[in-house]
DNA sequence: GCTGTTAAGTTAACACCGTTAACTCGAGGT
DNA sequence: ACCTCGAGTTAACGGTGTTAACTTAACAGC
């Protein structure tokens, strides 16, 4: 009974203080994430959370590090349902990134903050952030001869950029509810949007030549 | 002379307050940029700022559109300087696009800050920010031939998208000094890196149909 | 010339922020 | 019994955005 009495000791409270300060994040964004703020939310006083974390900004860059882990998990059963070397299993990635994003917003734009840059380095996030799966994803949809043998690191930036581009696009723009863009077939959201993507990412944008009659070149997969 | 030692009257404090703002924002970054910084380097208190904006929010909201503005101009010039209806114009959209975030990059992370989105629609920025510089460059093209015919909304976006994801990404994650790519091929900056993305953006990342001899396709435009 | 009026700017103050320093309290070991 | 040390407290400092009340100077009308 003890135990319960004095309750958390060392790591718990630790666990406490970032569970208050994910939760806050989430649901009142960055600007109501402070010290004092998680403090009263696990019931202690704001100095204490200095036992745990040298700064707030080490607390954040924990909480960030368990948001990458959440999303690598989130991609990896993406692709996980698709068959290795596929371009299914490609978009699936593009799409899960996407999804992600938009289900964990506050949680998003603070990994991928401009402002204070949290991923210093790749490195931070290669395998929790699923930059990894998606490279491998890259090589073996070239293995499999599904996709054309080019430099997989390129591609699988190349790619990245696409489903990264959009999504911040729409966060800071609202791409969805602008007249300009409505006026063409652009009220998608930016699921579908990137649905419309794929065909451009296989067959590109360039003209066909004007010898070979258009739209004779295959199938769809 | 009367004229000289009051100094100045009513805009001129105004657009005093807004240099010395912006002047803040390019050196020390968003962080120091605070009301009374920006009322010392005018030489006034704090408080006289609310003369002339509502608030904090709404004097970055001025400076943010004035970036805006020159950004416009910056991708005005560079799509001057290619024939209407190539895909070089396009690419050097491309290209002027991430080169003016990278000479401006405390600007560029404020203008499209995913915390405090402030091109709140796509409306307040599309001439000034270029995007209908872009749709009118995709149009062109497509007239031309030298582009497949499609929604060049959706192609606009698309286009918007590889730009700015590649940069967003960069900067956020400095792609560049991350060992894990450095393997491959990209020691390069975002702008070759965009370069090398030209390729599949003409030619799609689909592998030529095993019948079609690969590489048989044509010229380089 | 005196009197309003109004623009432009001041100082003082509030509530909040991250952070530091000094202190308290209680459990564990010797 | 004494000491140590982890866990937490309160008080305080300098900084932030913002408000309210006050000053000051220029100008208009009588």
């Amino acid at each position: 009974m003890a135990v319960d009495l004095t309750a958390r000791r060392g790591a718990d409270s630790e666990q406490a203080i970032m569970d208050a300060a994910r939760h806050i994040l989430a649901r009142e964004g960055p600007d109501g994430l402070s010290m004092r703020s998680v403090a009263d939310r696990v019931g202690m006083s704001a100095t204490a959370i200095y036992r745990y974390f040298e700064n707030k900004d080490a607390l954040v860059a924990r909480v960030v590090q368990s948001g990458f882990d959440r999303f690598g998990e989130y991609l990896r059963d993406a692709a996980a349902r698709h068959p290795s070397g596929s371009l299914d299993r490609l978009a699936a990635l593009g799409e899960a990134y996407i999804r992600f994003a938009l289900e964990n917003q506050e949680y998003f734009k603070l990994l991928f903050s401009l402002q204070h840059p949290h991923p210093h380095s790749i490195e931070e996030l290669p395998d929790s952030g699923g930059h990894g799966l998606l490279r491998s994803a890259v090589e073996e949809a070239m293995a499999s001869g599904a996709m054309r043998r080019a430099n997989p690191d390129l591609v699988a930036v190349y790619l990245w950029s696409i489903a990264h581009g959009l999504l911040t696009l729409s966060m800071t723009c609202r791409l969805e509810d602008c007249p300009e863009f409505r006026h063409g077939a652009l009220t998608k959201g930016p699921v579908e949007l990137f649905r419309s993507f794929r065909e451009f990412v296989r067959h590109g944008l360039q003209a066909s030549l004007p010898a070979t009659e258009e739209g004779s070149e295959g199938g769809d997969a």
